[in-house]
DNA sequence: GACATCTGGGTTTTT
DNA sequence: CCCAGATGTC
């Protein structure tokens, strides 16, 4: 067994005794229910514990899921609480869907009584609808996305004549929901912060940003939880109905809630019996030893003070109820975006008389990278302290490649990766973990270019995507008649000749009625103020519509979709596109009227899609995961690449310039994710030289590699050759005086990284000439390539690749021959070397593929 | 009103 | 460099 010897920065928390904790598990073991068998004390201590609040700080692999999981199934195996008596709450619905498949699992038939396990959002969203009437809003209120969000703000914009290129509206849209992450109404905003949009306008346009959605009968994401502390707020029997209701509460992820969440949770949280007020609620000043930003710390603050005027009235007295929060300070990687790392640092304090468990187990990696992994994430200050061990052998050691440029970079990893997978691995079993998802596309064209099949993750949601959008926009407006902005949305799509004059006509009709725009246009056509050909197209968009709200009450929802989509125009429009999206497009067209299947009616399916709609599946074929390290947590791997570790990129300058000590901090945590995210193999890449924003820079290697434990690393050469080239003109690095675990490494590799990391600085002009076409070329076939220069200008290196990976088979392709692929789209072969073609796509350029990733056109 | 050209800006992402 | 939004032209 390894054990990190790295200690405990804060210990808030006693150690539990190991022996009498450990014997009295060991007896109950023997006797336990069986879905307690398997869990270590800990483990078990977690599911347990069901009295009162507690904290359970879970290591990355410690078996956070199981806990939750086993506690809900022990909660109601002892009878302590109904499944509907359970508030259960996730960020994702991907992890709420897992809790409730391993549920499934462990109580051996479907969990269709726990109608309180969901996101966040959803089960505000569900409560919301509850109480509609209370937040000025019917029950049948749509959720607008950031998009349609944006374009409301717009509108304001342009009505208070305020320019919205110097005030965008979606940086609007961003403070608003800064606003809302923090719990603040429009009259709670502080006044220093409302003024610094738009000369002082901020504040008033978000008080009436809020009352057009009331009129739109629409609410935001952040209106969901707002919604609810505002009516728990001023409706104690409401508030007091939900305590009642909800024994025990669970929370996943608990670092990333932000305030709203907390606020939300504390008020939910309390024992009925008390009407009483949160102490723990004034949230002032929990040690801010890793904010080292001033700035940003008096913008994070502010909302503070607002917090301790939370007006609930009662006594001092304060109830605590069941609640169980599952996190891991070293896994919060959303402070970017609202989430208060404080609140999980503050737990004991906010829930007096929290039992927190530590969950230090590993079950995931091998004994170097989680010694890589724990030593890397010691270097941060703000945290609770835990000690990951684990029992698994050593393993391989984590590696640290350098390589000369990113595509050199990404040659390597595609390199390594086709020899794991000689080995036998499974590409389902590699991930590629980048910062930025700039990054991607590098890979992207390498593993094209390799016929490798990968996968990105993340990226574009599916209910993000402009057909599905359009689509329920015909569906919002069928459902309901007021959503102008859904409206606004499919007035034009497909083209019916009703543009921008058109469209501000009808709102100019609207406003002067104070009907919604739909109305308008249906008032509009009856009158002579458009032209014949607008007013034609208009009349029989009304009747369209109206037609399908009859047809609505005779036929299936689904059905109905299908009717819409190819009535309007719209899925004809698409099949008229050429472009090589739009198969894809009618496909996911589809795929939405067939997930119309699983709600009973199109009210039902609208509540949802926009809070549970979520891209999945692809998972069958064997592939290269692609993705951010911020949406890789939660994941594993058995193998790991980490590409991009250089200064500005990874610690991203950004975060560092906006956030100062807490933003490399939560980079560090990123490092720590990205690292824990690895069974077996993790493999760190940093290059000399990257492109950003189409320009070269020289780049330093990052100041974490400084902090891996060298013990558990091995620095390696980059396949195909010395790395740095090290053009001089640097000056001191910053990082002189940090500690530097990795001073003792002895690689030539690694001392060139170092004498170049000292003369660094920030990367400052290195365009080096890399103008010259990848030069693509097998290591493995290539063994003699020298030095670095001697393979950049060498004419052969770009036919080297292509040589030696042909299959030497005459390619089914002719030149000159019309194809069509998957990502590119259509073009023409210009190019056939065995099974590679060269191919000028009409929108992607040229690019070489392997021939069985196009078919003819 | 539809299409072509231009400019500017560019982490991370859920709901 | 590459995309989206905004402006300009027919």
């Amino acid at each position: 067994m390894i054990r990190m010897t790295e200690p405990s920065k804060i210990t808030a928390v006693p150690d539990h005794q190991p022996a009498a904790g450990g014997i009295a598990a060991r007896a109950r073991a023997s006797v336990g229910p069986k879905y307690l068998s398997g869990l270590n004390p800990e483990q078990r201590e977690a599911v347990e514990t069901l009295d009162g609040p507690v904290l359970v700080l879970a290591g990355a692999g410690t078996g956070k899921t199981r806990v939750l999981t086993t506690r809900i199934a022990h909660i109601l195996s002892q009878g302590r609480a109904r499944p509907a008596e359970i508030l259960s709450v996730t960020f994702t619905n991907k992890a709420a869907r897992e809790m409730k498949h391993r549920l499934g699992q462990m109580l051996g038939h479907a969990v269709e009584g726990m109608p309180w396990l969901g996101t966040f959002h959803s089960i505000g969203g569900r409560i919301l609808r509850f109480h509609a009437e209370l937040a000025q809003l019917k029950s049948n209120f749509t959720v607008l996305d950031v998009d349609d969000q944006v374009r409301l703000l717009k509108q304001l914009l342009q009505a208070e004549n305020i320019d919205d290129k110097r005030w965008p509206a979606r940086m609007l849209a961003g403070l608003i929901d800064g606003w809302k992450n923090r719990g603040l109404m429009p009259s709670q905003v502080p006044s220093g912060e409302a003024a610094i949009f738009a000369n002082g306008k901020g504040g008033k346009l978000y008080a009436s940003y809020q009352e057009r959605l009331k009129i739109l009968n629409a609410a935001d994401f952040g209106d969901l939880l707002l919604e609810n502390i505002r009516i728990f707020r001023e409706h104690p029997d409401i508030v007091r109905q939900y305590q009642q209701r909800f024994k025990y509460i669970l929370v996943d992820e608990y670092q990333d809630t932000n305030v709203a969440q907390y606020l939300w949770l504390r008020l939910l949280s309390q024992a009925p019996s008390s009407g009483s007020s949160l102490p723990g609620l004034t949230r002032q000043s929990v040690a801010s030893s890793q904010d080292g930003s001033p700035g940003l710390d008096a913008s994070r603050r502010p909302g503070d003070d607002q917090d301790n005027a939370l007006p609930i009235p009662g006594a001092e007295k304060v109830h605590v109820k069941n609640i169980c929060c599952v996190g891991d300070d070293d896994q919060s990687i959303y402070g970017w975006r609202g989430a208060e790392v404080d609140n999980i640092l503050r737990f004991e304090h906010d829930f007096p008389g929290a039992k927190v468990i530590r969950l230090e187990r590993n079950y995931r990696s091998t004994g170097h990278i989680l010694a890589a992994a724990s030593h890397l994430i010691a270097h941060n200050e703000g945290r609770l302290g835990k000690t990951l061990r684990t029992e698994d052998h050593d393993g391989e050691k984590v590696t640290v490649t350098g390589s000369w440029d990113s595509e050199e970079e990404a040659r390597g990893i595609g390199e390594e990766i086709e020899q794991l997978q000689r080995q036998g691995e499974k590409l389902n079993e590699i991930a590629i973990l980048v910062r930025a998802s700039y990054q991607m596309r590098e890979f992207e064209d390498r593993f094209v270019t390799l016929g490798l099949p990968y996968r990105v993750i993340g990226g574009p949601r599916f209910y993000e995507r402009a057909e599905i959008r359009d689509a329920l926009a015909y569906l919002r407006v069928i459902n309901s008649p007021a959503d102008d902005l859904a409206f606004e949305r499919i007035v034009n799509t497909p083209k019916r000749g009703l543009g921008d004059a058109t469209v501000q006509m009808l709102h100019d009709h609207a406003r002067k009625r104070r009907i919604p725009l739909f109305e308008a246009a249906r008032a509009v056509v009856e009158t002579d103020e458009l032209k014949p050909k607008a007013r034609g197209s208009l009349r029989d968009l009304v009747t369209q519509f109206d037609r399908w709200r009859a047809q609505r009450e005779v036929t299936a929802h689904t059905d109905l979709a299908q009717i819409v989509l190819d009535e309007s125009g719209y899925t004809e429009m698409w099949q008229k596109d050429r472009s090589a999206d739009a198969a894809g497009r009618l496909e996911n067209l589809k795929e939405l009227v067939r997930s119309m299947e699983e709600f009973e009616n199109l009210q039902g399916f609208l509540e949802h899609i926009s809070l549970v709609m979520d891209r999945e599946g692809g998972a069958e074929d064997d592939a290269v995961s692609l993705m951010t390290l911020h949406s890789a947590k939660g994941l594993e791997f058995d193998n790991v690449f980490l590409p991009g570790w250089e200064e500005g990129l990874f610690p991203s300058q950004r975060t560092l310039d906006e956030q100062g000590r807490a933003g490399l901090e939560e980079e560090r945590r990123l490092g720590h994710v990205g690292l824990t995210r690895a069974r077996r193999r993790a493999k760190i890449y940093f290059a000399t030289n990257r492109r950003i924003h189409g320009t070269w820079s020289t780049t330093i290697p990052s100041r974490f590699l400084d902090e891996l434990p060298a013990a558990n690393v091995e620095i390696t050469e980059s396949k195909g050759g010395s790395g740095w080239g090290g053009s001089g003109g640097y000056g001191a690095s910053r990082f002189d005086d940090m500690e530097a675990f990795g001073s003792s490494y002895s690689t030539p590799g690694w001392q060139r990284a170092q004498a170049n990391r000292n003369r660094g600085g920030q990367g400052g002009g290195g365009r080096g000439g890399f103008e010259e076409e990848t030069a693509s070329f097998s290591t493995s076939a290539s063994p003699d390539f020298g030095s670095f220069s001697s393979r950049r200008r060498g004419p052969l290196t770009i036919e080297g690749e292509l040589v030696a990976k042909s299959t030497g088979t005459t390619s089914e392709f002719a030149l000159d021959d019309r194809v069509f692929h998957q990502k590119f789209g259509y073009g023409r072969v210009t190019k056939i070397d065995g099974n590679k073609l060269t191919i000028a796509f009409d929108k992607a350029g040229e690019k070489k593929v392997v021939d069985s990733f196009v078919q003819r056109a």
